[in-house]
DNA sequence: AACAAAAGTGACACAAGTGTTACTTTGCTA
DNA sequence: TAGCAAAGTAACACTTGTGTCACTTTTGTT
């Protein structure tokens, strides 16, 4: 019925992926994603409305991802299996986290087309959130984490520790000996 | 000899860490600075080549700023007071880490008007990696931090920790007692 | 072969940011 | 008070990004 396309939604999602990641919110723009498509301009905006339209798909396709991967983890019934499960799959992609994390703080833009997304991205988030919160309580009562911490404050912890840069380009078998060493201990040895 | 300024670098240099914390690298530009500062933005180009010529010289304003705060701390003579220096003075101006985190992944520009002030972030960068490295082997020395973790891991870890977003809003004497008690005991309970 | 329908293109008009320059304003000073 | 020098302005030409639309291309269907 039509001619075929040169570019699947897959692809899309992946090269605004890298840009976003790259040049950040601001420097993304329909030409450099077009251009990295090799295909024109006009053709993007056969399936997006513009460059907020189609960044908001795109989280909220991120993020439907994660939140499935989270009810998977749910399922898993022991705690440490849980920590192990959540501690393997930010690690092994960071630049998801990253995606996640600007989705969170995305700029205030007032469009009609961008509007059901945010509202989803929202949802999204807490969604996330609350699954997260779920498995902090578990850890709580099973004694694995301290219970005068705020729940925020240790899933703030955790990203956040997990998320720092492996500069030193460090083995992965001993840069995560080491994450998982300050998650558990600090860095403050007692006397 | 000549009339008043409308505006001093420092006006010039707060507006632009407030447009950057806001609106990031990308999303700067003279029109917005130039509305804030209400003057003209032909005046700021008085001073200011372009845009990538007003950040970087800001950054190393900046930078230069804290490299002198470190250089005091490093006058402590012992190390617990520098840790708590440290704290204190990261938990005051968590803005301002964040824009010397800006400095460090600046994008690259090849400009002849950038190149002096990206050499000069480059140097300073090093400055202050090697002033905090002190810190980190005195404080291993002293026993204070596990020998084994890599320097650059113990600066991120502490950093990254520090620069939690307090998004609960709970008290500051709270809230620095818990990012305390994640820095020195982790977070997982051993059995 | 003729056509329908979706995919893709390229040009147009417009909006926003950049850098320069001729000009005006202000305040000191000779 | 004349005049100079620095500060500031506003308009111009240019570049880059945006959104649309008439048009062409491709491919399956009748």
């Amino acid at each position: 019925m039509a001619r075929e396309r040169k570019f699947t939604k897959e692809d899309l999602y992946q090269e605004t992926k890298e840009l976003l990641l790259e040049v950040g919110y601001e420097g993304f723009n329909f030409s450099i994603l077009a251009d990295n498509l090799k295909v024109s301009r006009g053709a993007i905006y056969k399936y997006f409305k513009n460059k907020d339209h189609l960044i908001t798909n795109y989280m909220v396709y991120e993020m439907e991802k994660f939140i499935e991967h989270l009810t998977y983890i749910g399922t898993l019934d022991d705690f440490d299996s849980q920590f192990e499960s959540l501690l393997q799959s930010i690690l092994a992609d960071k630049d998801n986290q990253r995606i996640r994390e600007m989705a969170i703080k995305l700029p205030e833009i007032n469009s009609k087309y961008t509007e059901e997304n945010r509202k989803r991205i929202s949802s999204l988030h807490l969604e996330m959130y609350h699954s997260l919160q779920e498995f902090v309580t578990k850890g709580k009562k099973q004694k694995k984490f301290p219970a005068h911490l705020p729940d925020s404050l240790i899933l703030g912890f955790i990203f956040n520790t997990i998320d720092l840069p492996n500069h030193e380009q460090l083995p992965t078998e001993e840069w995560i000996g080491h994450i998982r060493f300050m998650l558990s201990h600090g860095i403050v040895i007692d006397n």
